[in-house]
RNA sequence: GGUCCCGUAGCUCAGCUGGAUAGAGCAACAGCCUUCUAAGCUGUGGGCCAUUGGUUCGAAUCCAAUCGGGAUCACCA
C-alpha cells in the first residue's frame, strides 16, 4: 500500500465528514514536508476554505485533529499558514522498511512480468569513422533506458541500425585507395575504426584542395564542389557499389570488418549490447512497397516530374518527398520500409523507440505522421528518444575538420585518470592486478557514464577537455565510494543480514527515517524515469540516496553500537542501501565496487 | 522568415503535473581523521530563476509578447 495512498483515502474521508466535501482521493495532493518543519507529509489547506468557510490554519488544525483521533499511523502534526505537515510514527516507517527488506530486488518488477515488448534502437553509427562523444551519449542513454524499462517489467529489444552504405562510406573507401598503399590495421597498428577515420579525413582534405583549385582557375565554388575529381571518383563507386561490382564490394567488405572490429571493443568497454543487428546495406531498398501502398491510398502523389511526395502542410508540416523523380529511394523511404518490417518481423512489440539527436526532430515528426496517414495503428506508439548535442566550449564537433573529442581516447583517459587517483590514495595496496585493472575500469567509467547521463537528455550538455572529469561531489565515484564503504561495514559485521529480524518500537535517528523514506521512494522513480525515458531522474536519486547514506555514516556508527537491537536494524538498513545504490547504478549501466 | 528546443549561483546542473525562506556539486574560504574507508562530513559567502505583462489566495513552474542561444525547414544521411 502506497503512503500517499493510504493518506488520501484518509483524508478526503476526514474533509467530506468535516466540510461535507466530496472530493477524490487522487485529487488531494500530498507533497513530502520540506526539511526546516516538522512532518512527512504536507496537505496544503487553500483548496478546501471554500467549503470549511474558516481560515487556511483553522482549516488545517481541524482537518490535523481529526485525522490524530482517528488515524494511529499519524501521531502528530503542526499547522504553519496554509500548510499541515503530518508525521507518521516510527513503527509505520519501521513497517515499510520491513516491506523493503522482504523484497530481494526493492522496486524492480520481475523480468517480462508485464507482458509488453518495446524495440529500442541505438547507436546507430556509421562505418565510416570511430566513435565520437556524441555517439558515447547516444550509447549511454539508449543502454540506460532499455535497462531502466526492463525494471518495469518490459521486454526490450535492443537494436543497432548500421548506416554501413552511401557515398560517406565510398569517401573513406576512395581516400584509402588513392592513399592509402595497402595500409592495414595490422600493418599500421590503429584500431580498424580509427585506421578508416583517418581516410574519411584524408578525403575530406584532399577534397579541399581540389575545390580551391579549381575555383583558383575560375570555377565557381558551387561548381568545384560538384566537379571535384575525387567527388566524381566517389560518386562513381558508388554507383558501382550499387551495381554489386565485385571489387568494390570486396574492398567495402573488407574496410567495415576493420570498423567493425574496432566498433566491438568500443562497446564492450561501454559495456553496451544489442539483441539485433540491423544494415542499412540490407536496408536500404525497403519502403518503396509502401509508396506504392500509399500512392494508391491517395496518402502520396506524383507530381510533374514523376517523383512522390506528400503535403502535411495540414499538419503544420512541410512537403515531404518520399521517392525521388528517377524512381530511387531517400532517407525517409527506407525509414518507413523499415519500420513496417520491423512490426511484421516482430509481431507483439507495442512500441519502437528511436534513440537518435535531436537535430533530426522533424525528420521524425514525419515519419511518424506518414505512418500514421498510411493506417499503421502502431504509429503512435513510436517514439523518438531525442537528446542534445554535446558540445565543446568552442562549439559543435565535426568529424570530417578533425575537432571531436574521440569516444576511446575520452574512456582510456577517463581510466587512466581513475588510476592515478586510486592508486595515490593506497587503499588497494592487497589488490591483484587483475583487480586494479576492474577497479580502475569501474570508477573510470562510472564517472564518465555518470556525467552524461546525470543531465537531462533533451538538454544540450558541455564538455570541457581540458578539464578533466570530476571523481569528487556529485560524480560516479561518489556513489561508488558510498556502496564500498557499505560493504566494508558488512564484511566487518560477519554476520548472515538475511538472517535478521529488524524489531519494532524502536527510536529512530532522524538520519535513519529519512533512509527510510528515500529509500521507499525507489520504485517510483524508477517508474517516473521509464515513463519520461529519463536516466538523470535514477541519477539524481541514487545520489541523494549516497549522500544520505554518508550524512548517516558520520553520525551514527553500525557496527559500535552498543545496543543490538539498533545495530541489527542499521545493518539491515545499509544493506538495503546498498542493493538500492546497487540497482540504481545498474540502469546506468554503471557496476559499483565491492571495495575501492 | 516558419516551426521546435533551451535561458536558474562565477562554472556544470537539479527543481518545472503551480505551494512555505529556490537546491546540489565544482571553484573560494573556515573547521573535522588515536573512532565502521577523508573519493567523506560540517559551516561561510555567492540568485531581480533572461525581460515585461497576464491567470491565481499563491508563479522559477502555466499563458502571451520581447530579447538572447541552438536546431531544423534537401530529390543529404
Amino acid at each position: 500500500m502506497n503512503v500517499e495512498h493510504f493518506l488520501a483515502s484518509f483524508i478526503s474521508q476526514v474533509i467530506n465528514e468535516l466540510f461535507g466535501l466530496a472530493i477524490q482521493p487522487e485529487e488531494i495532493t500530498l507533497q513530502k514536508t520540506k526539511k526546516e518543519f516538522e512532518g512527512d507529509y504536507t496537505l496544503v489547506t487553500f483548496p478546501y476554505i471554500k467549503a470549511s468557510k474558516c481560515s487556511p490554519e483553522i482549516t488545517g488544525e481541524r482537518i490535523g485533529e481529526k485525522l490524530l483521533s482517528t488515524n494511529p499511523s499519524i501521531i502528530k502534526f503542526n499547522v504553519v499558514k496554509g500548510f499541515l505537515n503530518l508525521s507518521l510514527s516510527n513503527d509505520f516507517w519501521l513497517s515499510e522498511f520491513k516491506h523493503i527488506c522482504a523484497q530481494s530486488n526493492y522496486g524492480i518488477k520481475p523480468e517480462k512480468s508485464s507482458g509488453k515488448q518495446i524495440m529500442l534502437e541505438y547507436s546507430s553509427p556509421n562505418t565510416n569513422k570511430p566513435l565520437h562523444l556524441g555517439h558515447v551519449r547516444n550509447n549511454l542513454l539508449g543502454y540506460s533506458v532499455a535497462t531502466i524499462l526492463k525494471t518495469q517489467g518490459h521486454d526490450v529489444i535492443k537494436v543497432n541500425l548500421i548506416n554501413d552504405r552511401g557515398i560517406h562510406i565510398c569517401k573513406s573507401m576512395i581516400a584509402w585507395k588513392l592513399f592509402g598503399n595497402g595500409e592495414t590495421p595490422e600493418s599500421s597498428g590503429l584500431k580498424g575504426d580509427h585506421l578508416v577515420g583517418k581516410y574519411y579525413v584524408e578525403f575530406d582534405r584532399a577534397y579541399k584542395k581540389e575545390i580551391q583549385h579549381l575555383i583558383d582557375n575560375g570555377t565557381s565554388k558551387e561548381e568545384a564542389e560538384k566537379k571535384a575529381p575525387i567527388m566524381l571518383k566517389t560518386q562513381e563507386m558508388l554507383q558501382k557499389w550499387e551495381a554489386h561490382d565485385q571489387e568494390i564490394i570486396s574492398l567495402w567488405k573488407m574496410m567495415n570488418g576493420w570498423v567493425y572490429e574496432g566498433f566491438a571493443i568500443s562497446y564492450k568497454k561501454l559495456g553496451v549490447e544489442f539483441d539485433k543487428m540491423y544494415y542499412e546495406s540490407n536496408t536500404y531498398l525497403l519502403g518503396k512497397e509502401a509508396v506504392q501502398e500509399g500512392l494508391s491510398k491517395k496518402v502520396f502523389y506524383k507530381k510533374m516530374d514523376n517523383s512522390v511526395a506528400i503535403d502535411l502542410t495540414a499538419d503544420k508540416l512541410d512537403e515531404k518527398i518520399v521517392l525521388r523523380s528517377d524512381g530511387t529511394s531517400v532517407y525517409i523511404t527506407q525509414d518507413l520500409g523499415t519500420a513496417i518490417e520491423r512490426f511484421k518481423e516482430f509481431p507483439h512489440i507495442s512500441q519502437m523507440i528511436y534513440t537518435v539527436g535531436n537535430e533530426q526532430d522533424y525528420h521524425f515528426k514525419v515519419l511518424f505522421k506518414i505512418l500514421e496517414k498510411l493506417g499503421y495503428q502502431w504509429a503512435k506508439e513510436c517514439y523518438h528518444l531525442s537528446y542534445g548535442m554535446v558540445e565543446l566550449p568552442e562549439g559543435k564537433m565535426k568529424s570530417r575538420e578533425g575537432t571531436v573529442v574521440d569516444a576511446d581516447d575520452l574512456m582510456d583517459g577517463m581510466i587512466e585518470t581513475a588510476k592515478e587517483t586510486t592508486e595515490s590514495s593506497g587503499k588497494v595496496s592487497d589488490f591483484s592486478n587483475e583487480e586494479k585493472e576492474k577497479l580502475f575500469h569501474t570508477i573510470g567509467m562510472g564517472a564518465l557514464k555518470y556525467f552524461i547521463l546525470k543531465v537531462d537528455p533533451k538538454k544540450k550538455m558541455l564538455f570541457d577537455p581540458k578539464e578533466s572529469i570530476d571523481l569528487h561531489g556529485n560524480t560516479g565515484p561518489f556513489i561508488q565510494y558510498a556502496h564500498a564503504r557499505i560493504k566494508s561495514i558488512l564484511r566487518d559485521s560477519k554476520t548472515d543480514i538475511n538472517g535478521l529480524n529488524v524489531h519494532d518500537g524502536l527510536t529512530l535517528h532522524e538520519k535513519e527515517k529519512e533512509l527510510i523514506k528515500l529509500q521507499y521512494d525507489f520504485p517510483k522513480i524508477l517508474s517516473e524515469a521509464a515513463n519520461t525515458y529519463n536516466p538523470a531522474v535514477v541519477a539524481n536519486y541514487i545520489y541523494d540516496l549516497a549522500r544520505l547514506f554518508n550524512q548517516f555514516y558520520n553520525e551514527c556508527s553500525v557496527l559500535k553500537e552498543p545496543d543490538l537491537k539498533i545495530q541489527t536494524f542499521r545493518i539491515k538498513l545499509i544493506a538495503t542501501t546498498a542493493a538500492i545504490i546497487k540497482n540504481g547504478m545498474n540502469c546506468l549501466g554503471i557496476e559499483v565496487p565491492e571495495k575501492m
